[in-house]
DNA sequence: CATCGCATGTAATAGGTTACATGATTAT
DNA sequence: ATAATCATGTAACCTATTACATGCGATG
């Protein structure tokens, strides 16, 4: 269950309340890597709080609890990360859609795989933009927060994805040069 | 749902039984875009039987059934592809746990980032030789198989990850540098 | 005083995993 | 005979999504 070390991950950095890492989900690592609603988030927050991983320690107006993660929860994290690289669940459907274009009629793949190149080649262009401006912000010598870590793997996901649309674009006009009939 | 269009985009390729499938599942496709089990396969058979988007043209020892897609699965398949594009649901682990490392202590993490990349680095290795394999047996301009584009987006994904883990690495040590005393 | 954003939750449903279960055919 | 592989399924449980629901506090 990856949900609850996302949570810790995300606690051991600083205390938040379950809406505050709602808004962290709905960003770079919702987009990129794990993908979670406050529907989820609440209920995991009182689990991992009755198992003694995280702890209120504040609250706010409007019934505002701010959690920290504490040394259990710290060490759970820790060997959770260090664990040997089982290599964990993939689910991605863009990849997914690609994969299954090559059952298709040559014309719709074709369409399909030039579309996807430029709308990745699109993204990756606001992501990029976006991003340096957060670094024109910030000292060249700073640590980099966890945010744009975030977001430059999408950056080179884009471009990773992007190129693999291209190529595979090559392979579907190869396929049809090499098969004039079908 | 993907799983069922996943399904449609096989049988399309060509029929066959839920054991078959559930083969292609543990291989590249699994791996890379979209994971399944024979638990989850032949129940979704059964359904999408009932909704007549594939049939059963054969049989064979054993209770086998060979399933083919009817002409209503091949459109809802087709309809499902050319769908605007929707990003769809991303969940990675291995991103997740890059992005949390950066939460923890960075002894723990210029660890985990260097091992992170070598292991990479390892599978693109194997991967990329088992494809070039696959490639001298087929003729140079035959259209590409299935299981060759899936592989080819590993062999990328798994560039982009190593690369991406080495940065990150020149991340915490440069945080190392500028921040001596944490 | 209306509206927006903050902040929390529950319930119903759908999707996915693990454990359990059975039996036929083929190869040794 | 025995084991391996083929081939199918069910049930219990966990995880995730969608829809519904409530109310406080700040801003205009």
């Amino acid at each position: 269950m990856s949900l609850r070390h996302a949570l810790l991950g995300l606690l051991a950095r600083k205390p938040a309340s379950g809406y505050d890492l709602t808004k962290e989900f709905a960003g770079d690592l919702g987009r990129y890597a794990w993908q979670a609603t406050h529907t989820q988030i609440y209920p995991e927050l009182a689990k991992l709080d009755d198992e003694g991983l995280v702890e209120v320690v504040g609250q706010g107006p409007r019934g505002r609890r701010t959690y920290a993660v504490t040394e259990a929860g710290r060490a759970e994290l820790r060997s959770w990360l260090l664990r040997p690289p089982d290599r964990g669940t993939v689910r991605n459907e863009p990849v997914l859609r690609m994969f299954l274009l090559s059952s298709l009629d040559r014309d719709d793949a074709r369409e399909y795989l030039a579309g996807a190149a430029k709308a990745c080649q699109q993204e990756l262009e606001e992501l990029r933009a976006s991003l340096d401006e957060g670094d024109r912000d910030r000292p060249t010598d700073a640590p980099l927060p966890f945010g744009r870590m975030a977001g430059e793997f999408g950056v080179r996901f884009y471009e990773t994805t992007r190129d693999w649309a291209l190529w595979a674009l090559e392979q579907v006009d190869r396929g049809a040069t090499s098969q004039p009939s079908g």
